[in-house]
DNA sequence: CTTTATTTTAGAATCATTCTAATTCCACTT
DNA sequence: AAGTGGAATTAGAATGATTCTAAAATAAAG
């Protein structure tokens, strides 16, 4: 758990460093709320979590640097239909699945093959740049 | 053309009248302009559309039919990011690529094999009503 | 230290959308 | 043919998430 503190920290210092980005106290701190609950939470409660530690940091701050996060690919912007953006700091190569009951989001692995077999119904002449793949039911 | 005019005609009032709702003037024109260029307008640019046809038509009106349309199954609502929700009267199954130079939004045929192949990936607890597929790139 | 660029901040502004409350429109009875 | 009740439309206000603006704080570089 230490190592991989230490690697996460690691790595959000490197994507920083390599966009010419600052590694402030409250990008960080952000990044160690979305690292510590992945329920994919809305720019709102990332707020909320991270004022507890943090009182005088403000809402346009937490917008700017989850904003910088994704932009470094630290993190991923989900979002489902119109709702309020949500983040989430899994790197890895996946689908998201929202239950309609709960209003909560999960994670489904994608297996790269099947991220290949998507991307491969493409006309020649359409070149993807990201792909994603969302469910909408109950989970139970 | 003048078959599948009327085709489209009768789904129209089919469908409506399955959920026990008018075809009213509004709804009427509202679809024929979605299908008539299927290029994924926003509500604003189906309302400068209509207003050609039905100049007394409200904004309100264009988004209250839109989401008629859309309980209707007549219409789907395609949504990128955080852009305003686009209308397209494809009721096939496919995805949407989204080319971020021109901002135009192409469908992309969907085989049913690869829809279950995606549907597959979901543990047995998740029950999928819906699966969205979208891409971001670039088409030449 | 002073300069300069980056970052944070509070609050205003924006944009798409939804809501509200008042008509208007129809289908159905009398 | 008028009356009634539920749908549908409408204009404008309200909402909610996000972005913008301009000023203050912070930190790196000279």
């Amino acid at each position: 758990m230490e190592a991989s503190t230490t690697d996460t920290h690691t790595a959000f210092n490197q994507r920083l460093a390599d966009s010419g980005l600052r590694a402030t106290p409250q990008r960080e701190l952000i990044y160690n709320v979305l690292l510590k609950k992945r329920d994919h939470p809305t720019a709102d409660e990332v707020f909320a979590r991270v004022k507890a530690e943090m009182p005088t940091i403000s809402l346009a701050t937490v917008y700017n640097c989850l904003e910088t996060l994704v932009q470094c690919d630290l993190v991923r912007a989900v979002n489902f239909e119109r709702g309020p953006t949500r983040y989430c700091p899994n790197l890895a190569p996946h689908a998201h699945f929202h239950d309609e009951k709960s209003g909560s989001t999960h994670d489904i692995d994608l297996p790269a093959d099947l991220v290949e077999r998507v991307k491969a119904i493409l006309p020649p002449s359409f070149r993807a740049d990201a792909v994603e793949i969302s469910f909408r039911g109950t989970a139970c």
